[in-house]
DNA sequence: GTGGTCTAGACCACG
DNA sequence: GTGGTCTAGACCACC
């Protein structure tokens, strides 16, 4: 279900709160699903429980989760993450472009490849 | 010459790095300049100068500085680091765009954050 | 009847407490009313009997109910569990008083919510 | 410096979470002072380090600690954490006068405790 | 020295 | 069986 990287500098936590954010958002978790327990994830990925459990929190607290106590945790509805999660990317844009415009990226270079990942797809993302 | 964020939960070295390449970039620092020492620079934001050295060493791994021993450490050429800094943008450009679209983010938000922030001009950056 | 929030970090039987002693203060379960048997409530509301049970006893502790062995659970008369429910509350009201003074709100501010929350009517309440 | 009540069924790093911040609110710590470092207060307390890390990250994250990494845990200035708590007051507030409202808790008892915890002061708190 | 992370193993309340 | 808490002890990066 999920790699860890060991060479990572990051805390193996914060790569598997990453890793089950991005299976949710892309909807691979559906809401309501109810995720592995932190035992048996755990057991999967060869780490401590108590691992498992600080990632649950944490994404918990970011709202893409919601624990029941003695039952699990579950996948929250889409609506309740998205809000959040739109907010933080339009900001990691705009600081990438700042950042562009500092270095004096070409814009058309931009524009290429804005237009290659995010094509204009008539109906859609509009 | 540089404010340090102490709240700010990067290590100290790493902010430094930060604002040495913003003021490259931007051109403050021009080319084959020599930067300040170690310990003088170590002296003027009251760090140590172990912290000084580490910041110096990761600019020169990036492309920004080049030592001369026993001379000081000097600003690269602008070519010099401009390669690896677009490369560098452009990737986290095509990632935030991957995140956005993974999110669903309407496309026409993100044009207008675009064209908001790098308007369009004619015969320059293109 | 009663509706459950799983999401709620509070355990079950607590909520079904804290929903019952509201049906029993504002008059919905009338003095020496019989209460649902335990497994019928406890089919209604998809939990196990032991949940039900639990909160009966609990709500018998805190005087608003008393059990007639082999007959089931009645609501105690309203004189019985009014003492100590207007106790609790003058401790919980004293308490987020003493909070606020701590933090310094404004006294116009609680004035204000206290006469919006709790407006004064003649011949009544006082 | 705490005292803890292991009789008590919520978690003790909540119990350390609830008095360093009553410690703080009432001024006891002032803005910018030192924390005592994780393992002190853990060796002082008789607990494990990890709790009290666990106290001081929560504590961190409602707005009352900064941690600098390597160096302690220091406290917000004022403005930072008052907003937030202002409002957490007011909500217990509203909260509880509903409740007083559906006891039918006299007025006239409240208003007393009222003017006796928070006395109208001139010139202050208003 | 500091805080941050992780493991191994334990006990508890809840349902 | 589930999540939540706690202990004991360890290693790491940072300064």
């Amino acid at each position: 279900m999920i790699a860890l990287d060991y060479r990572d500098k990051r805390p193996i936590y914060e790569q598997i709160v990453e890793k089950l954010e991005k299976l949710i958002v892309c909807g691979a978790l559906e809401s309501n699903t109810r995720m592995p327990s932190v035992r048996s994830l755990a057991m999967e990925l060869s780490v401590n429980p108590n691992t498992i459990q600080r990632a649950y929190a944490q994404l918990e607290q970011d709202g893409y989760l919601y624990t029941i106590v003695g039952r699990g945790n579950y996948v929250t509805c889409e609506a309740e993450w998205k809000k959040g999660r739109v907010q933080t990317v339009l900001k990691e844009f705009t600081e990438v472009l700042t950042k562009a415009r500092e270095t004096r990226v070409p814009r058309g270079e931009l524009m290429a490849l804005f237009d290659r990942i995010y094509p204009e797809k008539e109906g859609e993302n509009t």
